[in-house]
DNA sequence: CAATTGGTTCAAAAGTAATTGAACCAAAAC
DNA sequence: GTTTTGGTTCAATTACTTTTGAACCAATTG
């Protein structure tokens, strides 16, 4: 057993800060309900300071290949990390994404989007079947309407608002257009 | 077309327009990642055009005594649905809050806020052990604070801009301020 | 006061999701 | 060619969540 170069401890665990950092986005992935891995994986990527291999977050996160190849597919499906080429190395390398803008905008155009229109989708047959069942249902129909059309408005808003909402997002720093709206009667 | 009445089935509880009201919130709920049974409580109560008793909920839908409650609870908890007295009447009525943007706001307080907050106390904690550790970290320690840095950043400006969010939800109607900031050479 | 009714609690059953590890494939090294 | 290495897949285990139902409590009713 050879070391091509003298990279410290490729098997050992995490190192304080690594380990806070890896603590960090595994609360992050509990509230959002995603798998502790995935967080364990994210955080250790989000630490480094240049792409890491799959064998790497392996060792040193002391998971099994599985679970490994699983988060990495995922946190690479949603675009939080991405593969580095690494030339004359057979290894994949991966790297997080560590713009939080990105991070953000990605997951509101991926996740957040696709479950509003599907939404609106059926909100539009919840529609059509009322109308169909409109004559039996007297002036209950009219209470139906009701319903539905505020589950519409605030859907079509919700869609409406969120290109605006990745727009406020991507502002370059903490000076924001406060009092977007209204009288304003500020020098 | 038969009109069971002394027959308890399954769901037989719920007329065809309810049902989809039901599916409906199901549909969210699971992608929210709640429980099945709070979605279905929810869009009974949604699909209502008055207070309906605990026991009716029960019966409705098909569910047991404990997951009725349990639900019940849950969306009185985060301000879904709230009781209602009922003079001369034992049991507690619940209706459904069915402004879409009341919900909304709530949730954004009651849930999204708190996760905020909880970050930006774990984002401190980082910084403290970085700083500590930062004698033994040499230029990594640089590395470090570049990372927290773009957290801290990015949970701030989400924190600052709930509250617009909310204020951009409950505007009245569908026109809104596009292009809010920057020239806008509108006639 | 006993009986009934509305509702809660909680332990166990059923259902889901995550993690593991071993079998496996494909490319590279030998 | 054979072997080694990096990585994927998948069935089985483990861990967690949800639902149920029966026991229970606390008001009300008779």
């Amino acid at each position: 057993m050879e070391k091509a170069q003298d990279e410290p401890s490729l098997s050992a665990g995490l190192d304080p800060v690594e380990g806070e950092f890896v603590r960090f986005f595994v609360q992050v992935a509990t509230t959002l309900n995603l798998p502790r891995s995935v967080g364990e994986i994210f955080g250790f990527l989000f630490a480094a300071d240049e792409p890491r291999p799959f064998d790497e977050v392996v060792a040193r996160l002391g998971i099994s290949k599985g679970s490994a190849s699983h988060g990495l597919k995922f946190l690479t499906k949603i675009g939080a990390i991405s593969l580095v080429y690494v030339p004359r190395d057979r290894r994949t390398f991966y790297e997080a994404e560590t713009s939080m803008r990105k991070l953000f905008s990605s997951a509101l155009n991926e996740s957040v989007r696709p479950h509003l229109e599907g939404n609106a989708r059926l909100v539009e047959g919840l529609e059509e079947r009322i109308a169909t069942a409109a004559p039996e249902l007297g002036d209950k129909a009219a209470h139906y309407r009701n319903r539905t059309a505020s589950l519409r408005n605030w859907n079509d808003k919700a869609l409406v608002l969120l290109p605006l909402l990745d727009k406020l997002f991507s502002l370059p720093a903490p000076h924001f257009p406060f009092k977007l709206f209204g009288s304003d009667p500020e020098p």
